[in-house]
DNA sequence: ATGACTTCAAACGTCTGATGTCTAGCTTTT
DNA sequence: AAAAGCTAGACATCAGACGTTTGAAGTCAT
């Protein structure tokens, strides 16, 4: 049979940290050595390296050495908003529906434990919306709106699923939607009413709130695509 | 400031590949042509290559050529099961909880769309974990089970997204905790139920059941947790 | 003794070139 | 025409060399 052997290195040092020979901080040993143990030679253990390097596993310090990541789910779930880019068109409607079912629930799990400075920066965001001078800005600040709220819900692993599948190619073509369609007030006043629900502890209303924010933006995807995408 | 231009190969060929330059099932230049527009050594770009191929948007086929996949999100999303598994305990609640939210969603919406023959290939499967004769069985049906009721919501990110929640090692530990407290029985009644809503085409029953049934995992889990855990 | 500067060994980054192995497609044979 | 064999091209792996960066030990003036 084959012999893949860079894929059997992969495994092999994931399972390491899998099974908890390496803890999170840890530096392994160099690559000369860990290629030695290994019995390969470096360059494989380098693409292995690498390999495990975009998975946020390890970390390169160069000049130093490799260590083992925190493992958060921040880290280890980032490349689901590059996954998100590099989704087709086709399946731009699907994550909205994802986001469509995450989103409320996470805003109503925020509602109940949101802190005042969590808050006062939702406030900030917004107003920064309100004077933003360019498109960049715009979502820019929106997504640190959404962000924020996400994080308040205490859950990191929802809070980068969703931020994952609000990715800044996603909200940058909604926001042009907005826009073409003069709907910027109207989305303007959908974020104060998430904050509204939120300053308000009031899970169910923040709920809604963000169902009707999602499903606008939802509503805007299926009318471009149904009319140009194909 | 530092080179990493193993990094912007990476980014460039991904830009490469957003912008349709590369399209799907497309076939790169061999590495050495690559490496030579690119202005790198082939090592390099085999470092490159050897990272996008691990959040497949590439796929080398060994004494033909790279290809770019056919980036679905079954492909793009399938990391999120290789991070859950790297999470710490500490997040394994998490997990769940995001779990909590995303299956009573794919259930009801699976209620309003699935087909004779997926409500027959459940209803195996729900067979085949009756009269399943071990512990490894027991999963595989289960995770069976479950990924057909994702697929038949008739959203592939939504379900490659909980199908990644839901990942191996959680079920396995999830299973052995049905066992040990003698709740077998119980489970295997709540996959009759959701099977049973699912036939019944009723949305609202059906996420119903997938929720009582999430919630039992995740009130198991609460207990482990809190008592060994930590 | 303290702080800043220098030096240096270790480790990663990159390149080069050679050899092994596999695949697809063409050629030959039947 | 179908099956067996052959070959060019492409990836897999290796070995070794050299460049760069980093952290820390060591040095020196204050």
């Amino acid at each position: 049979m084959a012999a893949p052997l860079t894929e059997a290195a992969i495994q092999q040092v994931r399972q390491l940290v899998v099974d908890g020979e390496l803890v999170s901080g840890q530096r392994l040993p160099p690559e000369a050595e860990l290629a030695e143990s290994l019995g390969m030679s470096r360059s494989t253990v380098r693409e292995a390296v690498r390999a495990l390097v975009t998975l946020r596993v390890l970390d390169v310090k160069r000049g130093d050495g490799t260590y083992v990541t925190s493992l958060r789910p921040e880290l280890l779930l980032a490349g689901i908003g590059a996954a998100a880019d590099l989704l087709q068109n086709e399946f731009t409607l699907e994550l909205v529906q994802v986001r469509r079912i995450l989103e409320p629930a996470a805003t109503a799990m925020a509602a109940r434990q949101i802190t005042d400075a969590e808050l006062s920066d939702l406030e900030a965001c917004l107003h920064q919306m309100s004077v933003a001078s360019s498109h960049e800005e715009l979502v820019e600040y929106d997504e640190q709106f959404h962000h924020i709220v996400a994080t308040a819900a205490g859950n990191a692993t929802l809070a980068s699923m969703l931020t994952g599948v609000s990715s800044r190619t996603t909200r940058g073509r909604a926001w042009r939607g907005v826009i073409e369609t003069s709907a910027t007030a109207r989305t303007m006043a959908q974020h104060a009413e998430i904050l509204a629900a939120l300053r308000a502890r009031d899970p169910k209303l923040a709920e809604a709130a963000a169902l009707m924010h999602v499903s606008t933006t939802e509503a805007w995807f299926r009318t471009v695509l149904g009319a140009a995408g194909r």
